[in-house]
Formats: C-alpha cells, structure tokens, sequence
DNA sequence: GCCGCGCATTGATCAAGATCAAAAAACGCT
DNA sequence: AGCGTTTTTTGATCTTGATCAATGCGCGGC
C-alpha cells in the first residue's frame, strides 16, 4: 500500500521507487526495461539552475525540453489579459516537468526558490517514448494522476471556504515535508502572495485565514511566518473540510 | 493547424482523424500499429447504455473498464463530507472514460443524457498499452492535454466572475456544437443545476447571468431555455474574458 | 383544456471575501 | 546597529455572489 499525496506533485511517485536525486529516479522509471535503455537515459540528461524568482518560461514559449525538479521549487501560472493570475500547479522535487508531443509551454513557469532541473531533449524523449512501451505507460498513469490532483484543486476552488483552502494547502505542505516527526514542521516554499495565487483567493485573506487557524491552536508560525508546526494534523484534516487521511488502494 | 478546444474533451483530438463513430476512432488511435494489432481492439470492444440521470460509478467505485462516450454526454463530480459537490469533468461523444493503471473511480461519473460507451476490459487494455508503444505515448499527449483544459477551469474557478465563467461556457458548448452556421446554436447538454455544479456557482447566478447576457443582446435562448443562439461569438467570447480564439500551434 | 410537477427565473437580504489603507515585522545592506 | 525595502498583518468598508423565498413557465398526463 502506498501512500497516495492528493497534490500536484503525483509524478514525484516515481520516488517512492528508493531514488531521491535524479538519476536514480530515471533510472526506476526504466525499471522494467533492460540496462541498454538505462545507459541511453543517462546518456541524455543535462541539468540546469535558476534563481529564485526567475522565470523558466513564459506562455507561448517553446520548451525544448522535458525533465524534473531535482532540487527547489517551481510554480505553473496562468493568466487573463487584465493581469488575474491564477497558479495552477506546484513543482517539488522529483515532479515531471515539460509536455512530450507538444512544442508550447501552455502556462508561465517560474522558480519560487533557487531550483535545479534535470532535462532531456523534449524530441529525443518522444523517441524513446515510443520505443519504451513501459516507460510510456509508467508516463500515462502518472499524467492521470496528476489529472486527478488538478481535479481535486478544481473541487478546492470551487467549494472551498477560504479557511478550508488555507488549511488544505498547509496540510498539502506538511505531507511533502522531509521530517515526519512530532511536531509536524516544514517551511513554507510559498510566500502569501504565491499562496493567494495558488488559492484562489488575495493575500489579506490568506493572512487572515492563517491568523485564525493559528488563533485556533490549529497550527503554530515559527521564523518569521516562512515555518509552520503542527501537533494535531488530524485537527488540520479537518480543517481542511477534508479527513480522508490520503491512503488510497492502489 | 488544428483547432485547440480548451475543454474537458481534449481525449477527443482522435476524433479529428477523420472517425466520429468509436470504432473508427479507435481505428485511429492505432493509425501507426499494423492491421493486426488494430483487429486487436476490434475485438476487446463491448457496448453499453445508460439512461439520462444514471449513475455509471460512485467515487471510490471499481472501474473494470476503459473507453470511450459513443453517444450522449456524462458528468464527472467530486464532492465533500458535508455534501457540496463540485463537477470537475464534462464527457461529450469521443471522449475518453477510465484510468489504465489505476482500479478505483475517483469521482462520481453520470450520465446526465441517454448514453452509450464502447468500453474495452481494463486489464486488457493495459496490457495492449504495453505492448503498443504509439497507442501509450498518443494517450501520453491526450492525458497532457485533458490536465491543460483541467487547470484552464481552475483558472476560471479561480479567478473569473460569474458573468465570465457563464459565458466560457456557453462558447464552450457553443463550439463543440455539430453545426457551424449562423447563427451560432447549441442544445445545452447541461441543465441549470449541472452547470453551476461545472462553474463552482449555484443555480441562481446561473440563471441570473444567462438573463443578462441575454439582455446585453451577448446570446439568445430558445426551445425553453435548453437551445442558445449566437449572432456575434466575438462578443461571447469577450464576455468570457478570454478573447483568444482557440487556436493553437501544433 | 386543465392540472401538477420539475425546472428556471426573479426578488430581497445576507455574508464571505475583496478592496482600500495603514501599521508592524522581517530582511538585506552598509 | 541603523535604515530602507519588502512582506505580512491588521483594520474599515464595499461588492459579489450566496441564501432564503416566491413566482413563472414548459411539458406531460388525463
């Protein structure tokens, strides 16, 4: 049984496969195929940084590559002409990045902290996907997964209340976290207007929300408002107008 | 060039394969396998119907199958404890239906007008998937594009007014109807009560929104409010918010 | 035609969150 | 440490869409 995280973050499966860094994780995607394939993965991945705060690539953009976060963390917007921002995905460590078949970035993505990524060759990873039924198949699960997580923010941002929606995002953050110890901690990769953004709602409103759920002995700030704890996730859960606990049958 | 369609039914591209019936489609799909692995899938399909307001699948329920609407037009809705509900997928005929690789439906799925699907056995389909590489990175792209149109909605759920998520609607339907004359007209396959499930709005607004583009002159109604009329799709689309005109580079 | 039911529209009021505005922390820099 | 910048918090008010409550309309049955 594993543990299935409801967030945009559903490729970053492929790491429950005992690979943290990036090589190790392409590897297991080619788990099932044989060491010929392995090599020729290695053999075409290049990696590249960015600053926080810089863009990676703006809507429109052709991206020539695909790949995945190996370290810090990206964001995926999109906008209206007036300027309405809304985010509309989150990339974290081991997450897919790019779009195989498809030439055109069809959102802005933007580094949120100092980020590395591991990229292949947009075109010569089609080839592969067509010749690597496995690797290919691997890829559609975890598109619909990451469909599913897209579908369940939909559910967020339609219905939720802003407190629901605060807490859901805490919670979201505190799964992901490194440490799973007591209490509950992880720094906040988002700032409150990225937060409003991914949302759905202003950062007044965010700021309020987080007030109140700290008010509420729900969850506690620490460094400055970047950190939060928590010693009843259960209580968050709730909060967050949503206590299935995560496990799903596979 | 083709048209891009910012919907719910992106699984529907094959259908630009010159097949609007499902076994052609399919047809499609394996356009780059041989004649052998087509007589294949010619053999794994089966049909089924259901009657309008029908349940397929309950969230949490076992999908046996995959596949794909033949006819008709079905719903895809995830909800809350607390019993808000929120429609987070639209099927219209030549979408796809089901998740290879995973047993258990994550949303409630309905048919809201008579139905009929060409379904083929889950299983069998996987392993189809892994055995021809073109169908798995073609449903590789679809999916891409099926996650697009998803967070295309969270954006609207997010940050468009009411007024805009009605109109993004109607031109929604309005271009995915058969006919392309003028003016504009579609059957609305959605009642009131669907479509502020869709646009995360309650009847109400809907209603009140309808009547005042109607009153704008934006769109007209017909057949008792269940057939619109557009004479100047330009204006719809501006309403909407979002005057792109759908086209997309490949 | 007339009745009854479901669906859609319209109206009055309310409340959650947005907006406008200011104060308070936190952070980087010299 | 001191200063300026940026981010976050807090406060007052306004607006949009939700809620509560009728009323109207279309359609099928007899």
């Amino acid at each position: 049984m594993t543990r299935y995280i409801p967030n945009f973050t559903a490729f970053g499966a492929l790491a429950s496969q005992d690979c943290a860094s990036c090589p190790i994780r392409h590897r297991a995607v080619c788990a099932k195929c044989d060491g010929a394939e392995m090599d020729h993965l290695a053999d075409m991945k290049s990696y590249r940084s960015w600053e926080a705060g810089e863009t990676i690539a703006l809507e429109g953009d052709v991206l020539p590559f695909v790949g995945s976060v190996v370290q810090g963390c990206a964001t995926l917007t999109r906008s209206l002409e007036d300027g309405r921002v809304q985010m509309v995905g989150l990339l974290m460590p081991s997450d897919f990045v790019g779009r195989p078949g498809r030439t055109v970035a069809p959102y802005e993505v933007t580094a949120v902290t100092d980020l590395t990524l591991c990229m292949f060759d947009r075109e010569r990873f089609e080839t592969l996907l067509n010749e690597a039924p496995h690797l290919a198949s691997r890829l559609v699960e975890m598109s619909l997964d990451e469909l599913d997580a897209a579908r369940d923010w939909m559910l967020l941002l339609g219905r939720k209340t802003a407190r629901e929606r605060v807490a859901t995002l805490l919670a979201l953050v505190l799964r992901r976290a490194p440490t799973d110890a007591n209490p509950l901690r992880a720094d906040l990769p988002l700032g409150r207007e990225a937060m409003a953004s991914y949302l759905g709602l202003t950062i007044e409103t965010v700021s309020r929300q987080i007030t109140a759920l700290r008010r509420d002995g729900v969850i506690r700030l620490d460094g400055g408002g970047r950190t939060v704890l928590c010693d009843d996730f259960a209580a968050l859960l709730t909060a967050a107008g949503d206590d299935e606990d995560g496990i799903m049958p596979s």
